[in-house]
RNA sequence: GGCGGGUUAGCAAAGUGGCUAUGCAGCGGAUUGCAAAUCCGUCUACGUCGGUUCGAUUCCGGCACCCGCCUCCA
């Protein structure tokens, strides 16, 4: 049985979806005028996991995680560059979905754009105008923003227990506005000079930023969804609001729900705070990426998030990154000496191996990772005890339920370390050469060559040197 | 000010009212020309003060420290 911690309600419920055998799963993605951090390849990696988890598990996944290409950033980078904003965004999607592939992310069933449902999102203004819960700030014209009514929602706060006095008590100095309340959120902005620009009954403008969720949710998935999920962040405002604005359209008594589980992925932090570009403490996924080995370095980081339990913070840290490579290459080696049997794909996976039982009971408590890799390592270890290829089938299925271990370990442990300078293969069989020779300076020396290249040498029984990364 | 989360061994990180979590590193042994990999064994834990209990790292309360949200933010 499958249980989630629901933000909602704040604590572990089972999965219950709306359709049985289906999941409708919505989790926010990226705003694409820049690359993306690794704080966002924690989010994205946390409902990669969860999505191929759940299919694994015999869930048809209808997995939607949108692209914001709609927003300030965008319009200011753009004009900053001086690019039409579509050359930004479609430059920056394009450098996303590169980005999400090394990072071994399947791609989402849906990714829609934002730009793509502007007509979607109106809808929403105008059933929320009809039932009194939007307003304009021109209320005889259409010349000016439309704001949502917080005071008009009951339920408001109650994804992330906030108490609308409270807010008040705590607010800083508000714009002057056209807000009944401070806490009144956009919907439509009225067209700036220079802006990009749609025409509506509102009058020409643009969406706020909450409401594409809302639309894109509707319109991909349908009003009521299963989970949906994003960065802790998120919970306020912009998922209460989703709430507010989803909800709000459904009749008084529907009983109707947007989601019914939302989840929200912890901070990664660095030097144990949030990363942030005031702090300076700022990276992108590309820059990581780029300082690691060129084959391992993907699912390196994917490990490294995925280490943590996704309600965990997690910190960031070049050691912390080579801890997880040494571990992931454990398995690699494990895979490499004891090559898995054929056809150990992750459909054929079975459930009542003990390993696998508890690999699976792991997940379903809340997708538990760490407990679930604990099973894995006590199932490497009776690998190597026994060199059974049929447990080393099932620990590549198990790893490919949650998209780790299917890259050729031969390829894994050797890394990228042979595109040095070094004629790796010259130097084994010179090596292998002395020994047979009795020179075993020499082959020492080689040795010590090799290892100043971050290459270790394996000699494996009936002559065989095998080498890999350090 | 309001609300929420955290504090586990050198590091990383789960979990549990009494039973070795796990990994990396370390130490000892087996193995090896030397190594590596592997196997076997092994040392460091549950912030602090109280309470409940036969028994608490685990439940309850106080305290300390850290972090986050309340403004764009994954």
């Amino acid at each position: 049985m499958q249980t989630i911690y629901n933000t909602l309600s704040r604590q572990k419920e089972v999965l219950n979806t709306i359709e049985p055998g289906k999941v409708r799963m919505y989790s926010c993605g990226p705003t694409v005028y820049d690359f993306y951090h690794i704080g966002n390849a924690r989010t994205f990696t946390t409902f990669d996991m969860v999505y191929r988890w759940l299919t694994a598990t015999g869930y048809e996944v209808n997995y939607v995680r949108n692209i914001t290409d709609i927003d300030d950033k965008i319009i200011e980078r753009a004009n900053e560059n001086g690019e039409p904003m579509e050359t930004l965004t479609a430059r920056m999607t394009a450098a996303m979905f590169e980005d999400s592939d090394r990072l071994k992310l399947l791609r989402p069933t849906h990714s829609p754009r934002a730009t793509q449902y502007v007509d979607a999102m109106l809808d929403i203004i105008r059933m929320l105008e009809a039932k009194g819960i939007a307003y304009r700030a021109d209320p005889v014209g259409n010349s000016g923003d439309v704001y949502y009514s917080v005071r008009a929602f009951p339920e408001y706060g109650k994804l992330s227990r906030k108490n609308l006095d409270d807010l008040q008590a705590g607010e800083r100095v508000a714009v002057v506005s056209a807000k009944r309340d401070p806490l009144d959120f956009v919907l439509w902005k009225a067209a700036k000079p220079n802006e990009p620009k749609w025409p509506s009954i509102f009058g020409d403008g643009r969406p706020g930023w909450h409401i594409e969720c809302s639309a894109m949710c509707r319109e991909v998935l349908g009003e009521e969804i299963d989970i949906h999920g994003g960065g802790w962040d998120l919970q306020f405002p912009h998922h209460e609001n989703e709430i507010a604005q989803s909800e709000g359209v459904f009749e008084k008594g529907s009983g109707k729900k947007f989601a019914r589980y939302w989840m929200h992925a912890a901070f990664l932090n660095v030097d144990q705070e949030k990363m942030s570009k005031s702090l300076g403490n700022f990276f992108t996924l590309r820059e990581v990426l780029n300082k690691l080995d060129a084959v391992q370095g993907g699912e390196t980081v994917r490990f490294f998030l995925m280490r943590g339990h996704y309600r965990s913070e997690i910190n960031y840290s070049w050691d912390t990154l080579e801890d997880a490579r040494q571990t992931l290459l454990g398995f690699y080696i494990a895979l490499k000496d004891v090559p898995p049997a054929a056809a150990a794909t992750p459909t054929i996976l079975d459930w009542s191996n003990p390993y696998a039982a508890r690999f699976r009971a792991a997940l379903e408590d809340d997708f538990d990772t760490p407990a679930a890799f604990a099973v894995l390592h006590e199932l490497r270890r009776e690998i190597n005890r026994n060199a059974s290829s049929e447990m080393a089938g099932l620990l590549k299925a198990l790893g490919g339920t949650i998209g780790l271990l299917q890259d050729v370990p031969e390829q894994f442990v050797q890394g990228a370390a042979s595109s040095g300078v070094l004629d790796v293969d010259a130097l084994v069989a010179e090596r292998n050469a002395s020994k047979a020779a009795k020179n075993f300076a020499r082959a020492d020396e080689i040795r010590k060559q090799l290892d100043a290249a971050d290459i270790v040498l394996e000699d494996k029984p009936g002559g065989i040197t095998e080498w890999r990364r350090k």
